[in-house]
RNA sequence: GCACUCGUAGCUCAGUUGGAUAGAGCGUCUGACUUCGAAUCAGAAGGUCGCAGGUUCGAGCCCUGCCGGGUGCACCA
C-alpha cells in the first residue's frame, strides 16, 4: 500500500530563505544543497552550467523521495558545448557518487532513460522534521506589496461572486505573508459612481425618502433584514424604474437624467444629495465589511473615489500624463477634441481605432484615467497623498483605516507598494492591461511588471441553482451552460443568505455529533465549519475557471471540502488530547535521540522501511513541501495550489490515522514514530489550512 | 472581425519551465464502525486529454490550422 502521491510538486530557488537560520534546515533548503552538489558536479565533470534544475517527486514512492532529470538537459549542454553525444544514463552515473555523500541521502540510483533518484535517511529526517520549526521572519524594511480586493460597489449586499473576489484576495495576502512578505491591503469604495448613484435615486425618487427618513428606515431594520439587503431590492426596482417597468426595454431619458443629476451631485460635493449618498454608501461599506468578517477577511485601507476626487490625484496624473507625451490631444478624426492614449500594438483597420480616450471632448476623465491616478498613487509615484482616518477599531489590536479628504494629524504611511495585485475579475482584463501600460509609460523605471492584474473568471449560476433560486429563465437563458449573476437584476445568491445556510447545516451535523457541548460551541464550531466549506469551495478552483454556482456541490461536508480537511486536522488535536503529557515527551526524547544512537536510528528506519513503512514516510515528505508550495503560489498567483495540497495532505494523514493505532501501539520505538509523524502534520496541516483562512475547532 | 480564455472519466474539476503507468471529488457498484470519532477508510467500473497536422529521444502541456463554448473590444462606470 503506497501513500497518495498524486499531489506532485517542483521547486523553485528562493534566495531570501537560503540566508536564514543555518542550523534549522528544511526540505527546500536540502533540496537546494543537492541542487547546488549537482551543480558544481557537472561543472568539474563536463564543463558546463546548469542554467535550471528541476526537482521533481517520483511518480511512486518506491522511486525515491527525489528526482532529477537533469541528465537530459546536461546531454544537450555537452553537445552543444563540445560535439560529443553523451547517453543520459551515463552521465547519471558519474554524477551519483557526488551524491552519495551527502549525510541525509541514503543511496542513490540511476533510472529509466537518466533520471538520478535519491533515497533520504529516513530515520535521520524524522528527526529533523520533528525537531523545532522554522518561524516566517517579520522584515518590517521589506518592499511592500500591495493587494486590492473585495472593492464593491456600496449599494447593495455582497453576492457570491464578490466573495469569490474576497477569498481570493484574502488568501492570497496570507500567502504572501506566510512567505514572508510585507502586504497591505486595500479595499477601493467607488462611492461616487453611477451603482450608488442609482440606489440615491430609488431613495430619492421611488421611496420619496430624505436623509432623516433613511436613518430612521435604517433603524427600524432588523438583522434578517438589514440595510444592505434594503439596498439590494432598492437597486432593482431602480432598474425597473428606469426602463418603466420594463426589464427588457430602453432606459427612459427622463428618468436617466434623474441619475445624471445625481452623479452630478456626487462628484462635486459638499451637497445634501452628497450627504445621503455618503450615508448610503457607508453604511453598505459596513455591512459588507460585516459580512467579510465572518470569513475572516480583513482590511488595512479603505480607499474612497470621493477623496481621490476631492483630493484631485487625477489632476496630477493628468500632468504627469501630458508631461510624458503619454496622451495626446485630437484635433481631427472621430476623437476629435479627446485626449488620447494612442496603441500602436494593435492592427485595427481604422488609423486609431485602438488609442484609448482618457479625457472626453467634454472634459471630464474616462474610468481608467481615474484608475491610472489611483494605481500611481499606490506605487508611491503620483506625488500626491490622502488624509486618513480609523474607520473601525477590532478587540484584536487591528485598526481599519478610511481615507479622508480634510487634513488630519493622524497620517500612517499607506501605498507605495513595490508591487500592486489588482484582484479584478477577467472581464476586466482590457481596461487594467491599459492602466498598467498607462503607469509604465508614466514612471518607466518601474515597468508594467509592477502592476499585477490578479484575475479570475466569474461566479455563475447553473440553470439548476436559478431554479432553486425560483428564478424563471427565458428560453434562450435556459440553453447556456450558466446564468452571469446581475446585481442589477437582482439575480444572485447573497453572500450572508449562504453563510446563514451554511452555518445551520454545520450546526445539524454538530448536534448530532457532539451533543454535550453547550449551545455557544455548537455555534462557534458550526461557524468555523462554513468558513472552511465557503472558502475552500470558492478556492478549489484555479482562478481562470468558471463556477457554475450549485447549492449541493457549495453545501457538501464530504468528499474534497474545507470540513474534511479540517476534520483530520481536529483529529490530530484529539490524539494529543487522549495521550497525555509524559507519552508525548517521551516520544519527543526518542526520537530526538535518533542521530546520537545508532542501535536506535536502526529501529527507527526499520518502523519507515517496507509498504507500510514507505506509506508513513510518503505522508512525511509530503507534509513538508508546504514551504514550496507556499512560494509557488506565491510566484503564481494561484491560492488553488495551495487548496489542493491542503486536501491531498488531509487525504493522505487520513490514510494514515485509519492504518495505525497510535494510542494503544505497544511498540515504544513505533509508537514514537507514530507519535512525531502525527505532531508534524499536525503542524503543517493547521498552518496550511490557516493560509486558506479555515481555522481548526476543538471537536466538530 | 480582432484579442483573451476554456475544451481532460457520466458530472464538477486538478494536472507547474515538455518527462516515468493522465489524477481527484461527486455519482454508480462492493466492502469496513465491541471507533485514537464513519464529516472516515479500502476496492471496482469509468479516458481516442475537442479534431487534424507539426516540432522533439519524449506532447494533456509547445507550434499551425480547424471545430465548439465563454469573455472583452464605447467620448458606460
Amino acid at each position: 500500500m503506497v501513500a497518495d502521491r498524486s499531489y506532485r510538486s517542483y521547486t523553485t530557488y528562493r534566495p531570501y530563505t537560503a540566508i536564514l537560520c543555518p542550523f534549522l534546515m528544511t526540505l527546500t533548503d536540502l533540496q537546494q544543497k543537492l541542487r547546488d552538489r549537482i551543480r558544481s558536479a557537472a561543472r568539474e565533470t563536463f564543463g558546463v552550467e546548469v542554467q535550471q534544475l528541476s526537482v521533481e517527486a517520483p511518480p511512486r514512492a518506491e522511486l525515491g523521495d527525489l528526482a532529477f532529470p537533469v541528465s537530459f538537459e546536461l546531454a544537450k549542454l555537452i553537445k552543444q558545448a563540445t560535439g560529443e553525444k553523451q547517453n543520459p544514463r551515463a552521465i547519471a552515473e558519474r554524477l551519483k557518487s557526488q551524491l552519495e555523500d551527502i549525510d541525509e541521502v541514503s543511496r542513490v540510483e540511476i533510472a529509466g532513460a537518466g533520471y538520478i533518484n535519491v533515497f533520504f535517511d529516513r530515520a535521520r529526517l524524522l528527526n529533523l522534521f520533528a525537531g523545532p520549526t522554522r518561524s516566517v521572519p517579520k522584515q518590517l524594511d521589506q518592499p511592500k506589496q500591495m493587494v486590492e480586493h473585495t472593492s464593491i460597489n456600496p449599494n447593495k449586499a455582497a453576492h457570491i461572486g464578490h466573495v469569490r473576489n474576497a477569498v481570493l484576495g484574502d488568501t492570497f495576502v496570507r500567502i504572501l505573508k506566510a512567505a514572508g512578505d510585507r502586504v497591505e491591503v486595500q479595499n477601493y469604495i467607488d462611492n461616487t459612481g453611477v451603482q450608488v448613484a442609482d440606489v440615491v435615486v430609488g431613495f430619492l425618487h421611488l421611496e420619496q425618502m430624505d436623509l432623516n427618513q433613511i436613518k430612521a428606515l435604517d433603524a427600524s431594520l432588523n438583522k434578517d433584514y438589514p440595510f444592505d439587503y434594503y439596498c439590494w431590492d432598492l437597486y432593482t426596482r431602480v432598474g425597473l424604474f428606469y426602463r418603466d417597468g420594463n426589464a427588457g426595454g430602453d432606459m427612459n431619458p427622463e428618468k436617466v437624467k434623474l441619475r445624471n443629476d445625481v452623479l452630478h451631485a456626487l462628484e462635486e460635493g459638499g451637497n445634501e444629495i452628497a450627504e445621503l449618498a455618503d450615508y448610503v454608501a457607508t453604511r453598505n461599506v459596513e455591512c459588507i465589511i460585516d459580512t467579510m468578517e465572518r470569513l475572516g477577511i480583513r482590511y488595512d485601507l479603505l480607499a474612497r473615489e470621493s477623496d481621490i476626487l476631492h483630493l484631485h490625484f487625477w489632476e496630477r496624473a493628468f500632468q504627469l500624463m501630458k508631461d510624458k507625451g503619454v496622451i495626446r490631444y485630437e484635433t481631427a478624426g472621430r476623437h476629435a477634441g479627446c485626449w488620447v492614449m494612442p496603441f500602436e500594438s494593435h492592427t485595427g483597420t481604422d488609423e486609431h481605432e485602438s488609442d484609448k480616450i482618457i479625457v472626453r471632448s467634454n472634459r471630464t476623465v474616462t474610468y481608467t484615467g481615474k484608475d491610472i491616478a489611483y494605481q500611481l498613487w499606490k506605487l508611491g509615484k503620483l506625488g500626491l497623498d490622502f488624509n486618513y482616518k480609523v474607520f473601525r477599531d477590532y478587540p484584536d489590536g487591528h485598526v481599519l483605516w478610511v481615507t479622508k479628504t480634510e487634513p488630519g494629524t493622524e497620517r500612517p504611511q499607506f501605498g507605495g507598494g513595490v508591487t500592486v495585485y489588482n484582484v479584478i475579475d477577467s472581464r476586466q482584463s482590457y481596461p487594467q492591461e491599459i492602466v498598467a501600460r498607462g503607469v509604465a509609460a508614466v514612471v518607466p523605471e518601474i515597468g508594467e511588471d509592477a502592476s499585477v492584474h490578479f484575475s479570475y473568471e466569474m461566479v455563475a449560476l447553473s440553470p439548476a441553482a436559478c431554479e432553486e433560486l425560483g428564478i424563471e429563465l427565458s428560453d434562450e437563458d435556459r440553453s447556456r451552460p450558466y446564468i452571469e449573476m446581475s446585481g442589477r437584476k437582482g439575480l444572485g445568491v447573497k453572500a450572508d443568505d449562504l453563510i446563514n445556510q451554511l452555518e445551520a447545516g454545520a450546526l445539524t451535523e454538530v448536534e448530532k455529533r457532539n451533543p454535550d457541548l453547550s449551545e455557544n460551541d455548537k455555534k462557534a464550531t458550526a461557524h468555523e465549519v462554513a468558513v472552511a466549506a465557503l472558502r475552500y469551495f470558492l478556492l478549489k478552483f484555479t482562478r481562470n475557471t468558471v463556477i457554475a454556482f450549485d447549492f449541493k456541490e457549495a453545501l457538501s461536508f464530504e468528499g474534497e471540502t474545507g470540513p474534511y480537511c479540517q476534520y483530520a486536522a481536529v483529529r490530530t488535536n484529539s490524539i494529543f488530547r487522549k495521550l497525555g503529557n509524559e507519552t508525548v515527551a517521551a516520544a519527543d526524547a526518542l526520537i530526538e535521540q535518533v542521530v546520537s544512537d545508532g542501535a536506535l536510528q536502526a529501529r527507527v528506519a526499520e518502523v519507515l522501511s517496507g509498504d507500510s513503512g514507505t506509506e508513513i514516510w510518503s505522508l512525511l515528505m509530503l507534509s513538508q513541501q508546504l514551504e514550496e508550495v507556499i512560494a509557488q503560489c506565491r510566484n503564481s498567483a494561484e491560492p488553488a495550489n495551495l487548496a489542493k495540497y491542503t486536501f491531498a495532505l488531509a487525504r493522505s494523514f487520513s490514510r494514515f490515522y485509519h492504518d495505525h493505532r497510535i494510542i494503544t501501539e505497544e511498540d515504544e520505538v513505533r509508537r514514537g514514530v507514530l507519535i512525531a509523524v502525527t505532531k508534524v502534520i499536525r503542524t503543517q496541516l493547521t498552518n496550511a489550512l490557516a493560509i486558506l483562512g479555515i481555522n481548526v475547532p476543538e471537536q466538530m
